[in-house]
DNA sequence: ACCGTCC
DNA sequence: TCGTCTGGCACAAGACGGT
DNA sequence: TGTGCCCGACGAC
């Protein structure tokens, strides 16, 4: 999942659209994050010494729920409020590439088997992590009960998280993955969980000022993207991040940087487009993906339910009846400290005038001043 | 800031 | 020679709480 | 699975 190297032109030449910051500046912020994403790296992550997951006596693994549980309640601790987004059925083009990692996983097995040392085994085990339909179900459940909600979406959870935003029910999207940026997200969150506890602050990424920076479209963007490498299709060989950003800029379009390659003008034999190249296709998939309308969605906190919470985690799976209980005081005190929340349908309508352009410049520079007297306030308790 | 533990 | 792409490799991916 | 880093290959200048 991913564009190739979109970070790293993005920081190179539009640093000014991603603006760090402290977890605190997002109170009463509404998020919207790709779930299925999330239980993969619980999965790959929450261990023990010897390598094998958290589970209860059945042998039943554990860890997904764990890092949701804590995961969440963070964020609450933190008046954000979390709306979690699950992954449907994959868009038909991206049969493609699922074929390649299940035959990756073929491999991975037959090493597996093959592993001799304890480590060797243990590596190779996470790569085969693979998020199930009990993984979704059980964190659905646990999601409910926790009274937080959470969206099942047609197709890519990116999209949906995108539309969350665009329609104002969410402040932003939080994902590690930039394709979200392709979804036209007003703003995207990069580590947003862990930057409280480590080094990395939370990087804001303003869609529009990335597509006004490189000075493109929507549509040229998402043709940038095609070409950097997405999971849609392949890219042209021989054309990485520095080509393909100039032969957008110079052509417009991959239609247009197709003709140009094949009719020799570009004096150049090393750029090969690959054969029936669906790059329409994934156009399409990035700029009208298929997702449940925002206006038709009530994104509701509720009040956890205690009883059930208790027996689903503690009875059920065995976590610490102590740390739950205190878990349902942390759930409630954020929700009602919340209240109202902050207003995050600002954005709602794409196009801008002036004048709202430049009252959202004057509220950056705002927000700006104000993380900085936090950030002297916070450092001198310390 | 480390490091064992969570289940 | 410089710039750019590719392919090889290693590495790490959570959160909590006590010290 | 992705990301950064180092490397050699190969055109462009």
């Amino acid at each position: 999942m991913g564009i190739k190297g979109l970070n790293a032109i993005i920081s190179e030449h539009v640093p000014s659209a991603i603006r760090k910051s402290d977890i605190k500046s997002f109170f009463g912020r509404k998020v919207a994050i790709d779930a299925s994403m999330s239980l993969y790296q619980f999965l790959i992550a929450v261990r023990q010494q010897d390598g094998g997951q958290l589970t209860n006596e059945a042998g039943e693994t554990t860890s997904h729920l764990m890092g949701m549980f804590y995961r969440t309640l963070r964020m609450i601790d933190n008046g954000i409020k979390p709306c979690y987004v699950f992954d449907g059925k994959p868009p038909d083009l991206k049969s493609h590439e699922l074929t390649k990692r299940s035959s990756r996983r073929v491999e991975t097995e037959k090493k597996l088997a093959e592993a001799t040392t304890e480590l060797e085994k243990m590596k190779q085990e996470r790569r085969l992590v693979k998020v199930s339909k009990e993984h979704n179900e059980e964190a659905q459940k646990l999601l409910g009960l926790m009274g937080i909600p959470y969206i099942i979406a047609p197709t890519e959870a990116e999209a949906q998280c995108a539309e969350l935003a665009k329609k104002g029910k969410v402040y932003a999207a939080a994902s590690e993955d930039m394709d979200t940026l392709c979804y036209r997200t007003p703003f995207l969150l990069r580590h947003l969980t862990f930057s409280e506890t480590k080094k990395e602050p939370i990087h804001e990424i303003d869609t529009e000022l990335v597509l006004r920076g490189l000075d493109l479209t929507i549509e040229q963007f998402v043709d940038l993207c095609i070409m950097l490498g997405c999971d849609y299709c392949e890219s042209i060989r021989g054309v990485g991040p520095v080509t393909a950003l100039k032969l957008i800029k110079t052509h417009g379009s991959i239609e247009k940087i197709v003709e140009f390659i094949e009719s020799g003008e570009s004096n150049n034999t090393k750029w090969k487009i690959p054969e029936d190249w669906p790059y329409k296709q994934a156009r399409m998939l990035f700029l009208d993906p298929e997702v449940i309308d925002g206006n038709e969605i009530n994104l509701k906190w509720s009040p956890p339910k205690e009883k059930e919470l208790i027996e689903y985690l503690c009875d059920d799976k065995k976590f610490s009846e102590e740390r739950v209980k205190s878990g349902i005081s942390r759930l409630k005190k954020g929700l009602k400290s919340g209240i109202q929340g902050r207003l995050d349908g600002f954005f709602q309508v794409v196009p801008k005038t002036k004048e709202q352009l430049a009252a959202a410049a004057k509220r950056a520079q705002e927000n700006k001043k104000l993380n900085k007297n936090k950030n002297k306030v916070t450092k001198g308790r310390r």
